[in-house]
DNA sequence: ATGGTCGCGCAGCGA
């Protein structure tokens, strides 16, 4: 079983990639971040064309997330519904595919360490895992799968030191999805790259790509079952690389292979 | 050169 995730960046702009991408690497869910559109704008008719069921929460401009699997999705869940304010940005949809619950998660970016937005980033880390507590039933398999807008480790980060006080790197960040992780996780792309030095994102500013002046913030999270049962993990850089008129993401998919 | 790049949506924000 492959599943992927992908922060496309404007699914309406990365249209033609998509396609392109599920035809040439046949995954069997993908988790997709960044959509900037609403369910209507989504692609559907195209991805049921290419062979999957697609559920998504999208919102106006900003956010959304969907879910993407040739199996027909059930139970599906939409928002972090714990029971606590309503979030009312599209950031999380869940369902369970071939007996995986399987999540697409678009955490906050927290724009600045001691923002706002910073603090809603915390808590919404907190919450997602407030929500497994809840409606994630052991011993299911779980895998999270998205764009966590946290590098774990310095060496998941090119120039940690330049990043030290980022958002994407900060303690308090890190140490939100460390308390995350320990519901039940382990991080698939570590398992088989326990190095580092791979990034999945790279800022479309200052040449960041041809520079490989990247950070690790996408992840495959899964459960311990089916951890064990995960025999690679791989990072598709290629799918970042074109001039401006090829339009990539500033996000490479990050893939993760189960043995099922 | 006190900027630089995207997407969305049509000004400026979020990333």
């Amino acid at each position: 079983m492959r599943i992927a995730t992908w922060n496309v960046n404007g699914v309406r702009a990365r249209e033609e990639r998509l396609l392109r991408w599920l035809g040439a690497h046949g995954p069997d869910v993908l988790c997709l971040q960044e959509l900037k559109a609403v369910e209507d704008q989504f692609p559907r008719d195209r991805v049921v064309e290419a062979g999957y069921h697609a559920v998504v929460a999208g919102q106006k401009g900003f956010n959304g997330v969907a879910l993407l699997s040739r199996s027909e999705p059930r139970d599906v869940r939409v928002g972090l519904g714990d029971g606590e304010e309503e979030d009312e940005q599209a950031r999380l949809v869940g369902a369970e595919v071939d007996g995986v619950l399987v999540y697409s998660a678009y955490f906050p970016n927290g724009q600045t360490v001691g923002s706002d937005a910073y603090r809603y980033k915390l808590d919404w880390i907190r919450r997602l895992r407030a929500h497994l507590e809840a409606r994630a039933d052991a011993p299911k398999p779980v895998v999270l799968a998205g764009d966590f807008n946290v590098a774990p480790r310095d060496s998941d980060v090119a120039n940690p030191e330049r990043w030290a006080e980022s958002v994407l790197c900060h303690g308090a960040a890190r140490d939100a999805l460390e308390t995350l992780r320990q519901w039940g996780f382990s991080d698939c792309f570590a398992k088989h790259h326990p190095e580092g030095g791979v990034y999945s994102w790279w800022d479309y500013q200052r040449l960041a790509f041809p520079k490989n002046d990247g950070l690790r913030i996408d992840h495959v999270f899964a459960t311990a079952p089916l951890f064990d049962r995960c025999t690679a993990a791989w990072i598709d850089r290629d799918e970042r690389k074109g001039k401006k008129t090829d339009k990539p993401s500033d996000h490479a998919p990050v893939v993760a292979e189960f043995d099922l």
